[in-house]
DNA sequence: AACGATGTTGCATAATATGCAACACTCAAT
DNA sequence: ATTGAGTGTTGCATATTATGCAACATCGTT
């Protein structure tokens, strides 16, 4: 397995630039990337030319060009579980009152692809492109559960609830399993309630998995079966209209 | 103006990836950029460390990756006007059941950065993240009508309509500028036609352009009227809702 | 105008990306 | 099961290019 330098060099700038929202100079860049000014401006200009960067006449700082808004909707485009999914969000995020979130596997992460938030000023904030860790998100549970190429390779910590241990976790994933979703109990984000169950495509197999989240003032344990039920529905709906026979 | 080549490369990689949706082979990019298959194979092997592309374990052909994804919504998410328009978007494709957009400039073209669909079939097909001529489309007219960095350099022929003197479009963009918005009379896309007008940004500066599209036989000469002061009405609350003293 | 900060460009050379060849893997045909 | 073709990966010598340095251009502040 060969990194070719430049052509990382230039891949961690754009990921540089997606945590700068007001842009970064030459000379920011030369520092992170551990290299000169003139060679971090070279990286630049290629950047820019083909449309990944920008940099602004004013400040000229750079930030990230319009390329990859174009590309990244090929991707979504790509997925015809998004355009067959958005009006189950739609219902879901009006029968709950919260935010709904449709994810796949990919790269052993759940990559949010779809979304409708919800109303209120009060809610969680994530956004399409997000790719959460399986093991503590219920998004990632359903598609541990039910996707055979799901697995975890690490399991870190990102609350007190969060399940570190690879036994428990096998244990919880098989509960998942039996009973066709998951929840996540403030296991990622502290105060965050989720629930998510397995859409599954025309031959059976799951494509995916759609959920809600919210604050857990809202997400109460009183109204965790009431919820679950309406995205369960919601899920074998979805998965009906795919075509599944389930 | 210097271009780092490997860079360069991996990033014609990525175009490539934007147009190949069943994913491309290893000795296809080698042909493509005229290097030796080894050479793609570790260009596509940086691409994928970094979540860019991903190779099907299947069929071993590369695709474009999640990454991408991430990042357009960092860019689309850096743009309030989105928030702020989407739902002037959904109520102009109520009240004309076409096709709504929203778009920007962006080196030199209109970028479009959200739309609503039409329930129609029939519908013009166009996705987030399109960036289209500024000569030929409404939005584009718009653009170069009102803001002050628009501005053409090539005026490539689409249709037989499509305006490709240089006096001929001055006058043109001169009437737009009288009129308040413009329109697209099959100069992009035979039997394809757009109107649009103008968003005005809290310092009255012109912010973005908002407008419809649809097949010519719905959006005909006497629809036209009726349909571009619903497109004039819903910018002009849009720059309202923007704190636009317009 | 002078100065400091920042981005750009020319040039010699240090570093790396390349092509070649061998290898590993997969699939289809026999 | 074996063979051959097609395809992706990796080691190595060296051809090529990306780099750092220094000079320059640009911009904003005093």
């Amino acid at each position: 397995m060969t990194i070719i330098q430049s052509l990382a060099r230039g891949l961690e700038i754009l990921d540089l630039l997606a945590e700068a929202e007001q842009g970064m100079g030459i000379g920011e860049f030369a520092t992170h990337l551990n290299v000169d000014k003139s060679s971090a401006s070279r990286l630049l200009q290629t950047l820019a030319s083909y449309g990944y960067a920008e940099q602004d006449a004013d400040t000229r700082r750079y930030t990230l060009g319009p390329r990859i808004v174009t590309l990244s909707n090929r991707v979504l485009n790509r997925m015809p579980l998004r355009d067959h999914a958005h009006p189950f969000l739609r219902r879901l995020t009006r029968e709950t009152g919260e935010c709904s979130h449709l994810a796949i596997l990919s790269q052993g992460k759940a990559l949010y692809i779809d979304q409708v938030e919800s109303p209120s000023i009060l809610r969680v904030e994530t956004e399409i492109g997000t790719m959460s860790p399986l093991h503590c998100t219920a998004l990632g549970k359903v598609l541990l559960a039910f996707n055979r190429h799901a697995q975890v390779d690490a399991m870190p910590v990102f609350t007190p609830r969060t399940i570190t241990d690879l036994e428990a976790l096998k244990l919880h994933i098989d509960q998942v399993r039996r009973q066709g979703y998951a929840t996540d109990d403030e296991e990622h984000v502290p105060g965050v309630r989720c629930i998510a169950a397995p859409v599954h495509g025309f031959n059976g197999r799951v494509v995916g998995a759609i959920g809600i989240s919210g604050p857990a003032g809202r997400v109460s344990y009183e109204k965790l079966p009431e919820l679950t039920e309406k995205v369960i529905t919601l899920a074998e709906e979805l998965s009906r209209r795919l075509g599944s026979a389930r």
